[in-house]
RNA sequence: GGAGGGAUGGCAGAGCGGACAAAUGCGCGGCUCUUGAAAAGCCGUGGGGCUCCGGCCCCCGUGGGUUCGAAUCCCACUCCCUCCGCCA
């Protein structure tokens, strides 16, 4: 959420900041309206609240003091004036309800360094890297052998069964066979080795509450997108970031802890609802996947490091897989709805010829942190202050998978990974067909 | 799934209808004493909202209810602990 304050205090510039992501600024001023009228009566139900205690105060007294007809008489206008405050506080909740349901589906305000723009067509590219790049050689042009999309190159070998998949839970279920489920698990194992020395293992729980799912911004808004076990009221998580957020949700950490980092691996799923129909071959878009997430709590100066290192490490995985790959900048009209600036990495993928996304590091300012009321006691002293929070993927694995199985098939059909994956694939790690 | 016990501040733990944001201890911060430290003593120490800056309101797992008045009584739910059952 924003800081309903802010509102208040800056409209104007609620409404411009947010202009840039396309919200109406109508909208902003509903807020307002909202927001006064709660704090109207708001008042007026706490000057009856103080109203029935003090007279209760007084009936108390009285009945010590033995005057049994001044106890009643106070009793019932204290009666009289606790029912007009009950009324006052059914449409005081009632206001509020509708001030917090808004809250809850308003954008955070983007960063001033985020670039303006519409759609995903304005993000702007702001570095690329190929394997060789350093010594000054020039982007790869793929192979006619590296041209074969990798479901194609998965059944060569028999490391992917998407109709079997399929069978047991509908179309977009992956199922890895043989090599291919070697592949997965080595690069959960190479990726969370890499991230040790600073991050903290987790392996969270894949269902959660609708509070937890709330906390992050993935619910009320976008509902559609997550699967919901109705009998249970439980969701799948779309990502490790919303149970890593709830971890410390309604704690107040001290700053001397911070930057608190996790690291996480779990399996994501998403309904993708609002892309039926799209990329359904293979594995660019699939219901289940396996990703390691880095996340940091951190305070407000923090934070820029903070997005800084798990950029970096994404990065890092990406060129010791030997990857080519892009860095976007986000324009402020493709930033998800919690997130105040994010890079995307895509992959390039020569048998689908396509860039592929395969993580995307968001730094969320305190939008979360005041949704999970997640906050640091300052060392200095002074009240407790919202933590930041961010997160990013590093990395995706199906989509990485993908990209592995392209770039490294060889002419004789056969995938030659990079060596960074030797110590669980074998010295040179290569799949063949099972 | 069955039986019982429990949930209070950073932690431990009292409170069982009336000035309770809540004893006490520990922890933490400041001060005194001391060459310094320790010990001792003194003082302070939860969070949130609103405010005409005087204050006022809310929070004792969560949500309802009873009452003039609820941490305290009643109901439901959640979670934790112990035992039994079942189970990877």
């Amino acid at each position: 959420m924003i800081d309903i304050r802010l509102v208040r205090e800056q409209p104007d510039l609620v409404k411009a900041a947010l202009g840039r992501r396309g919200v109406d600024p109508s909208d902003i001023d509903e807020l307002s309206a909202l927001d006064e009228r709660h704090r109207e009566l708001l008042a007026r139900q706490e000057r009856l609240r103080a109203r029935v205690k003090s007279l209760s105060r007084e009936v108390g007294m009285a009945r010590r003091g033995g005057d049994g007809a001044r106890a009643a008489a106070l009793a019932a206008e204290s009666r009289a004036v606790g029912e007009e405050e009950r009324a006052a506080a059914e449409e005081t909740d009632r206001v509020a309800g509708e001030l917090r349901g808004r809250l809850l589906v308003t954008p955070n305000i983007p960063a001033d360094d985020a670039p303006d723009g519409a759609s995903e067509a304005e993000n702007v590219e702001r570095s690329r890297w190929w394997p060789g790049q350093e010594e000054g050689r020039p982007e790869p042009v793929p192979e006619a052998h590296q041209r074969v999309p990798h479901f194609d190159v998965a059944t060569e070998l028999g490391i992917l069964d998407m109709a079997r998949g399929a069978r047991m839970s509908g179309s977009m279920f992956p199922l890895y066979r043989a090599d291919g489920a070697r592949l997965l698990r080595a690069l959960t194992s190479f990726a969370l080795e890499r991230h040790r020395d600073a991050y903290e293992e987790i392996r969270p729980p894949t269902m959660v509450l609708t509070e937890t799912l709330t906390s992050t911004g993935h619910l009320p808004k976008f509902a559609d997108e997550a699967y919901h076990i109705e009998r249970d009221d439980l969701w799948a998580i779309p990502t490790a970031e919303v149970p890593l957020t709830s971890m410390y949700r309604g704690e107040i950490l001290e700053e001397a802890d911070l930057p608190l980092r996790l690291t996480a691996m779990t399996q994501c799923f998403r309904r993708e609802a609002g892309a039926a129909g799209r990329d359904t071959r293979g594995l660019l878009r699939v219901h289940e996947f396996e990703k390691v997430e880095l996340y940091a709590f951190t305070t407000p100066a923090q934070a820029s490091d903070a997005f800084a290192d798990i950029v970096e490490r994404a990065e890092d995985l990406l060129r010791a897989l030997g990857l080519p790959y892009r860095v976007l900048d986000l324009c402020t009209g493709d930033l998800g709805l919690s997130a105040a600036r994010t890079f995307d990495l895509e992959v390039y993928a020569p048998g689908v010829d396509r860039w592929l996304e395969v993580s995307s590091v968001s730094w969320v300012r305190d939008y979360q942190a005041r949704r999970a009321s997640i906050r640091y006691r300052p060392a200095a002293g002074g009240p407790p202050q919202l933590v930041h929070t961010l997160n990013g993927s590093a990395l995706a694995w199906s989509r990485i998978w993908a990209a592995l199985v392209e770039w490294g098939r060889q002419p004789d059909g056969t995938v030659r990974l990079p060596d960074a994956l030797a110590p669980w694939l074998g010295d040179p790690p290569v799949l063949t067909a099972r």
